[in-house]
Formats: structure tokens, C-alpha cells, sequence
DNA sequence: GCCTCTCTTGAGACTCAGTCTCACATGTGG
DNA sequence: CCACATGTGAGACTGAGTCTCAAGAGAGGC
């Protein structure tokens, strides 16, 4: 059970008005793990009953995205997932087998961006670089399996 | 005009027929400046009355998509876009105002993976970078009419 | 505490991308 | 030029995301 607070906050601090079904989509993404989609979202308001409309979860997330509350990835199959985290610049590693997200920073990455800008001719305004693979926890019983074969 | 042969060699190579739906796809590709979406590919086919039917175009693309010979991008706006491009691993600069796209290399971002990889405990097996901005075409009249202003 | 005004909501219609099915057509190798 | 696997088009279908609109509910003022 994640905590949503910090959704909420963002939220009222934004001039937002902090309604019940705001603070049904914060509790549902604080309680995510690692990236989810809209879909998921609305699934789970459907089985905790908590009479959260499609739209309004639709809405809640674009708001979110403003925010930086919430970022959203654009998974290889093609698919549009969300992941909770802090409202700073950055980009995720995502483990293909179970969902888990991490952030990682932006060291590196400017000086790529600078080098094409300055070779192409073209003003890079924005980036984004994702990072696709398996985490720690997923690696352990594949290597160890791999081993033992 | 573009020439849609790189396309029909990639496919007859891979052992795909050579049919006429497909030339026909393969010529559409080719006549698209920068990125383009199935969409697109959709309406122009019908603005010239080729009769190829939607679905074609969607298996084309993804053919093609498998062969290298195109490649998927998801632009800022969550729309699928595609380029056309060389076979080899490589990313693109997308302009913003036009749909120009040039491919840039990898050079520099290897080094980034393999560092994110040591620090996070990941195993990094594919990854995605989209850098986007204005050309130096698009960008030749802003700055002009800046300077002007 | 309660009133009002505005922002927000839910239901459901709608749009649009993408997939699937299936009977029919057509390349290609023999 | 034949046979048959491969590919095709029409259109039904699915599922994501948007829009509309009447009704509901925060929040500040009193």
C-alpha cells in the first residue's frame, strides 16, 4: 500500500480542487508497482468499487502528467504506461518481465544531445530515452537457472 | 519522388512475395518526406486509388518494421509514427514543425547504458532515445524573425 | 453552519487506431 | 501453365482515449 500524499499535495498545490475521486486515482497509482496503464487504473476502481468514472481517470492522469506527478512511457509493444515519481527531469529503466521502474538521471545524456545538436544543425528542445531490460530481482533466478543447466 | 527499390529488395531478400499491394506500399513510403503514420499511408493510398486495403497497410508496415527497413517512433504526442530508414541500429532527430527526421548514431550512449546497467544492477537489453526540436530549415525563419523583431 | 459559484464528475456516445476473420486472389517454384 | 502456399480486401470487431452535458460537490465567504 503505497501513500498518495504526495499526489495529493501536488494537486492542492496546483490550485487543484482535492475531490474523492482525485484521491481514489492518487490511492490507486500510490499503490502500483512499477508502470501501469490506464486500463489497469480502471480495472482496479472497478473491483474496489469505488465508482470512479473512465474519464475522470483519464483526466486525473493528464492533470498528473502536468504535474510531473506522473510520467508517461511509451512501452516497445507499443503501449502507453504511466509511472509514479518526482517532478524532476529524468528517465526510467524498465524491466520488461515485471513492470519494476527505476529512475535514472540525466548525466551523460546532455552532452549527446549538445553533440547532435551542434552536427545536425537541428534545436534539440526535448529528448527522451528509455532503457529496456530485466531488474536485479527478475536477473537472480534466470542467471541462477542458467547456471544450474 | 522517392524510390521505393531498397524497400522491394528488403523484402524479396527476406523472402516475402512481391506483390503488388506491397510495391505499392513501398512507393507510398518512399514518397513521404520525414515521418509518416499507417493513417497516412491509409489516406494517400486512397487519394490514388491504389486499392489496397487497410489491413495490407498495417501488415506491410510491420513486415517492413521486422526487416529494419522502417522504424516505429512514438512522438511527444503518443501518436505511432514511422520513418523509413537504413537497416542498422541508429535513432532519429524529429523535427517538431515538419516532420523531418535525420538518423543520428549511438556514439556516446553505450557508454551511458553500460553505466546505467553497473549502477542500477539492470541487465539493459534494448533501449530507446528520440530526440526532438526544430531543423535548420524550421529554425532558419524563427531566428530571422526574432533577430527582426 | 450553510450558500453560492465554479470546477469536477459519471454515463455513455463517439472516434479512431489497430487486429482479426475468411472467402477469394495471386505470386512463384516446379 | 498449374497447384498451392502466401497474401489480400472488406468489413466486423476491440479497446484506448475524447467529448458532451446534466448533475454533483469542493471551497471560500458570510
Amino acid at each position: 500500500m503505497g501513500d498518495p500524499t504526495a499526489i495529493v499535495t501536488a494537486l492542492d498545490r496546483a490550485g487543484y480542487r482535492l475531490t474523492e475521486p482525485r484521491r481514489s486515482v492518487a490511492a490507486l497509482i500510490a499503490d502500483q508497482d512499477g508502470h501501469f496503464t490506464a486500463a489497469e487504473l480502471v480495472r482496479d476502481a472497478r473491483v474496489r468499487q469505488l465508482g470512479v468514472g473512465r474519464a475522470t481517470i483519464f483526466r486525473t492522469l493528464e492533470v498528473l502528467e502536468d504535474l510531473g506527478a506522473v510520467e508517461r512511457l511509451d512501452l516497445p509493444n507499443g503501449e502507453h504506461a504511466y509511472v509514479g515519481c518526482e517532478p524532476a527531469h529524468h528517465h526510467h529503466v524498465v524491466c520488461s518481465r515485471c513492470g519494476r521502474t527505476d529512475e535514472i538521471d540525466d548525466e551523460g545524456l546532455r552532452a549527446i544531445v549538445l553533440d547532435v545538436a551542434r552536427r545536425t544543425g537541428y534545436r534539440v528542445d526535448d529528448h527522451r530515452l528509455e532503457l529496456f531490460g530485466l531488474c536485479p530481482a527478475c536477473l537472480a533466478p534466470a542467471t541462477t537457472a542458467a547456471a544450474t543447466a
